[in-house]
DNA sequence: GCGAGTTCCGTTAACGTTTACGCTTCCGGG
DNA sequence: CCCGGAAGCGTAAACGTTAACGGAACTCGC
């Protein structure tokens, strides 16, 4: 237990070489034989070597470079992501991350630009938002091939070799939102209607089957209507909504699963069914807050971009720092709101949002808050 | 933004002083006069001297002893907590936490004993729960006066001069259970029991007004009964419960903010009521599981007990680290748990508590990891 | 066979703190 | 007057890593 552990020095010794080789070995730098660089491999791994971080930073002082690849976005997620990012990147003990933000202003348009320029840039790793897993797995593998890890947020980005993801779990989010569909709905039947994104995308086809599932075995009274695609585009999703609104007599009930609930709401507004449709949505934006509260949208569901930005920030600093050995698949379980609780989560989102400021402030006199304890 | 951090050797020079003499004054060790650690304590301030963490762990390679102080419990709650300690002291960069548990076999009994026996150790921190603030008050007080801050889980102790807390926001919990309670039971009439450990404690009282509050408001229609007090005794909660439930026959609902969920159901159960009443528990545990699986249990609100460890020790470490500038009281959202989410809670909650053998496991290679990308 | 270049390796000075030790100066008691 | 001790301060060696420099051996072209 208490044995101390091994250091570059030891592994030399062992070998009657010197530390210089040893690191040199370890990082596979240009100077040593492939003969000597297998037996320090070798040793390394039998004394359990793990480089000592805070001589490792205090030695080399370099900064990592983090580029944030996230579109604008419509509603404030993606503030509130990028704000996450931000406030883990300052708490990291060590502060050696910098973070740089290429925000896309439009969904979609340069982003492998962007990604591009970040490689160019030889950041040292990308936190990305891959609206399109498939435009982007050809851009994504080209990163980690130049070994710039690439870590995906809200969205994966299957079979394109990126580190890790970060996002809600779908299941989850599915599934609680048919749960409670069918207990607000209590008994009655009809049809539900569903928007996604685009069902090209695999969290938002695994939302709608979880909450389809979760609907015909516990609800079988009510049935899943065939879901609309909207891309994000508020007329899209105005206009195909509108159009279902006055075509499903019998619908009682709609899931929005996407950021654009504001046109689907418009929609049921001017087609007279808001107050007859049980609705629930995503997110939680200014926009949206009225409609909470006349109870127009029943329940939203929050999928925590702050927490979101922060623990892809910390997967990448954990596995550039140590190699990171947590698992590199993050399911966050989403908040529900209502009516109820609206104000705490409206509180909460605030201070979040406005961290930046409040933290700076007590940094000038932290040396008297270490002197009270120390 | 970037000139370089300034060191003690800064001060120093500007000081006409020395290092050693610098090092002192900040960390108010004998062997400086008054006068010269006035003057170095304001260059330090003038210069924003900010400690470099790297060097200091490197050089002083002590580490930080912190005391667990939590009851055994009758559920998993607390066995997630400890593990979501454990995880987060692991996770620390810098290795350099140490966890001493020392868990109360009874609830209430030695706990005071413990307490002391911590301080006495002479730990650099504390995190514990203080089921009854008012017995602990004096001797949390004690370990701040001896240098030891002290963390609070679950259960402020205010007035007690604690470092922080970590709990799940009580207005938020007691609010959406009651939305739910409210839904649920769609205009139907009929008055909700509510169960609690003791108005005494801050955390339960706040859940209770904040359900009565908000049932009342958007509820009229459903009344909350005075609530019932269980003191996390089983005997106790079954019987107080199973007399209510055969005097008020108009009881509708009930909504269990403790622990003790299973006496509850079991006291339903005997009084042939588990199918005709609205229930809402607190926690999720595997003598839960069925309760909802079958809906007699339509909707529990899990307390995160996980993260609820993790933000301890965060708040320890960050505050003995470096001064803690964050905020110190922190109010988790609670999630909700029901038959269409349960799958996912549970595979979570497994996945939580084995953690500490999975993690293990590829330290060994963990220099592989690290040759990959570096 | 001699300089120029290359490959492989050892040495050493940082990085900013902590800590142990050592040097003054001053003071009171014998 | 001298000695013991304490108070106040300076010095220097660690801690484990990185990075730059230097040197030995060996190769190649002329």
């Amino acid at each position: 237990m208490g044995k101390p552990p091994t250091t570059l020095r030891d592994i030399a010794q062992s070998l009657g070489t010197s530390i210089g080789t040893v690191h040199r070995a370890l990082h596979d730098n240009p100077g040593v034989s492939a003969a000597t660089k297998a037996r320090v491999l070798q040793v390394a791994r039998n004394l359990g070597y793990r480089p000592n971080l805070a001589a490792r930073y205090l030695s080399s002082k370099k900064t990592l470079r983090i580029s944030v690849n996230t579109p604008q976005g419509t509603t404030s997620f993606w503030d509130e992501v990028r704000s996450g990012i931000r406030d883990e990147a300052e708490s990291i003990l060590l502060e050696n991350v910098e973070v740089e933000f290429r925000t896309c202003p439009t969904l979609g348009e340069g982003e492998e630009e962007a990604l591009e320029a970040a490689i160019r840039d030889q950041v040292d790793g990308i936190i990305i938002f891959p609206s399109s897993p498939q435009k982007l797995r050809a851009a994504i593998r080209r990163a980690t091939r130049a070994n710039i890890p690439v870590v995906c947020v809200a969205t994966d980005a299957p079979q394109s070799g990126r580190l890790g993801m970060v996002g809600i779990d779908t299941l989850a989010s599915g599934s609680i939102a048919a749960d409670l569909m069918g207990r607000f709905l209590n008994g009655k039947e009809g049809s539900i209607a569903v928007t996604v994104f685009d069902m090209d995308i695999t969290e938002h086809s695994e939302k709608y089957s979880a909450f389809q599932a979760t609907l015909e075995t516990f609800y079988p009274n009510l049935q899943t209507l065939k879901p609309v695609e909207d891309h994000d585009i508020e007329k899209e999703a105005y206009r195909k909504c509108r159009r279902l609104f006055e075509e499903r007599s019998d619908l009682a009930g709609v899931y929005v699963t996407t950021e654009a609930s504001i046109p689907v709401l418009k929609a049921a507004q001017d087609a007279k069914l808001l107050d007859r449709l049980t609705i629930i949505t995503t997110d939680l934006f200014p926009d949206l807050v009225p409609y909470i509260r006349s109870s127009a949208v029943i329940a939203t569901i929050y999928q925590r971009p702050h927490a979101q930005g922060e623990l892809a920030l910390r997967m990448l600093h954990e596995f550039l720092a140590e190699g990171g050995r947590r698992s590199h698949q993050v399911a966050l379980a989403p908040h529900l709101v209502m009516r109820g609780n609206l104000d705490f989560f409206l509180r909460r989102q605030t201070q979040e949002l406005s961290a930046k400021e409040k933290r700076r402030a007590p940094r000038e006199n932290s040396a008297e808050y270490a002197e009270d304890f120390a």
